[in-house]
Parts: C-alpha cells; structure tokens; sequence
DNA sequence: CTCAAATAGTTAATTAAGTTAAGCAAAATA
DNA sequence: TATTTTGCTTAACTTAATTAACTATTTGAG
C-alpha cells in the first residue's frame, strides 16, 4: 500500500471493472425484467459459446446443442459459488418463468435445467443490446489489442481456479 | 448468444476474474476480520496509489498525504455506488474501530475519513500476503504483457465511466 | 445383497452489499 | 431572506452469497 505497482493497480483495475460492468449489464438486462447475475446464469443454461467454461465444451464437440440441459451443481462447480445459491437463483428465474426444470428418467436426484421458449426469446430480445454496448465498449482497441488483453486475462483466471481460492 | 465473440467473451471473463479475485480477497482480509469491499473502502481512505482514482492525485500531487481524509462522499462517487451504501460501510468499519470520522469544522455537514492507528496496522498486517498472492497471479506474464494489459483495461474503463452506466 | 458413502438438491438462518425514498441539518445562492 | 444544493442518515427492501442440517437417490465395497 505504499508505492504504485502494476499488480496490484491491475488488481483494483479489474474489479472496479467488473463493478461497472455488473451495472451496465443491469441496465441492459432490467429492460427483461432480470440482473446481470440472472442474464449469466440463462447464458450458461443456454450453453452460450462465449461462457468460459462451456466454450471449451462448445469448441470440443461438434455436435454441441443450444438448451441441452444442464444441471445445477455444473453451473455451482463453473461459477464457483455453493449449490444453495444457484437453487435461489434458478427459483426465482423459475418464478419467472424463464428456466424450467425437467426430472431426470435416469437419476432421479438430477433435475435437468432448461430455458422455456420464454426464457430463450428473452435471451435474444436482449442480445443486440449487449452486441451494440460490448463494440461501443471496445471501440478503442484494436482487434489484436482485444485479442491479447483476452488471452493474458484468461491465463490470469486458469491461475487463479487452479490455485482454488 | 450464437457465435464467438472476443467482446463478449472478454466482459465475461473480466467479472469471472472479479468474482475469483473478491472470493481471493476474502480468504485474505477475513484473517483481519474484514471483507474484499471494506479493505478496498480502507484503501480508499488510506490513499493506496494503486486504486485507479487515487492514483491520478498522487502523481498529480507531490505533495500527497497519505491518510489525510476523504469524504464518504468522495468513495461513493469514486466507486460509482449510492451514500447510503458507503454510510453502512463506514458503519460496520467504524464499530471495528479502523476508521473515525471527525467533523469538519468549516463545514458541519461534513464528516472527514481517516483510518484509526488500529486501521493503519491492519493494513500493513494483511500487505505482504495482498503482494505474494499478486506476484504468484502475475507470475506467468512478463512486465510487458502486465503493463499492456493494465493499460488496456484502464482505457475500457474510463470508457465505461464516461458512458455513465 | 445389503448397508454405508457419495451425490443432487432443498430449506433455514444469516450476512454483506447494494438499492430507493424520505428526511434532517448546514451551506450556498438567487 | 427564502430556496436550492450538499452531505449524510434512516428505513425498508432486494439480491447474492454463505454454512449447517436435512431428504432422497444412486453407487459401490464387503
């Protein structure tokens, strides 16, 4: 806390990002009638191809499909918070009538998380928005300077799920 | 939500980052009795040169004081978040006794922020594990990739501040 | 084949962090 | 002087997160 040092200005950088990022995303997905934290949690649902996790899935199997299902201890291991807090998430996405969740023949502990048609038109309604918002954001850097900020901040978070906490 | 996108994948990553790095936090400022969000709100207040606003006045300023006040006024502005917010922050720091407010005596409305010796202490104690958690991230980038990477990120900030949301 | 362990999920209670609306007191200004 | 602005607080509420304790189902070791 004593003189300036680029780890950990880096460090403070990116939370206040994600701080204005969170915001900006509220404002977008409000309109929907959800938060950013929702939005996200849809995302995953859906199987968007951006999610870190799921574009190494998206990538690696050919016959990838949109709105497979998908349990809810995947998206607690993926995003890394407690099982309870996705059952509060998907309850109130549930509540409104965004995800349903579909018993397992197979296992009957698993409940398979699906978006309604619902769900999915809402998902769409919002996407140009968050197209338009994204360039707008990124106008500034060149498709390379994108590129390398991605990479380095991706090998940052392999660090940081690899260490755990 | 249909093809890969750097844009959207970048933002994704950013708050996934954010997310790793507050829960990285906790695990640290949890030994002090704190959170990620009130040791940042005490570095604030400090006037740590590496939070992105303070920044800019300590290079502005030579002569720059470290604990010489802030307004709560100030952090909520600086943070982009509500008073009252800031107000129950203060709150719980000041019933810890890390911080005091002290009223301005030219303006009774206001009430100046300063760590207590006890807030100043409980920095420096929680310092050296905020540097070797931060090196040991940073490890796999050189100066470079950092310096190019931090630099990147400031610019999409102050994009995102400007916008306002 | 049975019984213990692991897995999937929920419920309950709690906390932190954030919001808006309403209000008070002091300072600035028209 | 009277109104507006500023700084802050209180109250009521929401979301997102936690841990601890629980049910139900499946797996797997003897």
């Amino acid at each position: 806390m004593q003189s300036p040092a680029t780890e950990e200005k880096l460090v403070l950088t990116i939370l206040e990002l994600a701080a204005a990022l969170n915001r900006r995303g509220d404002v977008i997905s409000e309109q929907v009638g959800i938060t950013t934290q929702q939005w996200i949690i849809m995302l995953y649902i859906y199987g968007d191809p951006n999610i870190p996790y799921i574009g190494k899935k998206y990538s690696a199997d050919k016959h990838f499909q949109h709105n497979a299902g998908m349990l809810a201890s995947d998206i607690a291991e993926a995003l890394n918070v407690s099982r309870p807090n996705i059952t509060n998430i998907i309850n109130l996405l549930t509540a409104k009538e965004l995800v349903e969740q579909q018993p397992d023949e197979n296992d009957r502990r698993r409940k398979i998380l699906r978006l309604t048609p619902k769900g999915i038109e809402v998902l769409k309604r919002i996407e140009p928005f968050r197209r338009k918002a994204n360039l707008a954001l990124f106008s500034a850097l060149s498709k390379e300077q994108l590129e390398a900020t991605l990479h380095n901040l991706e090998i940052i978070l392999q660090i940081l799920k690899r260490v755990g906490a």
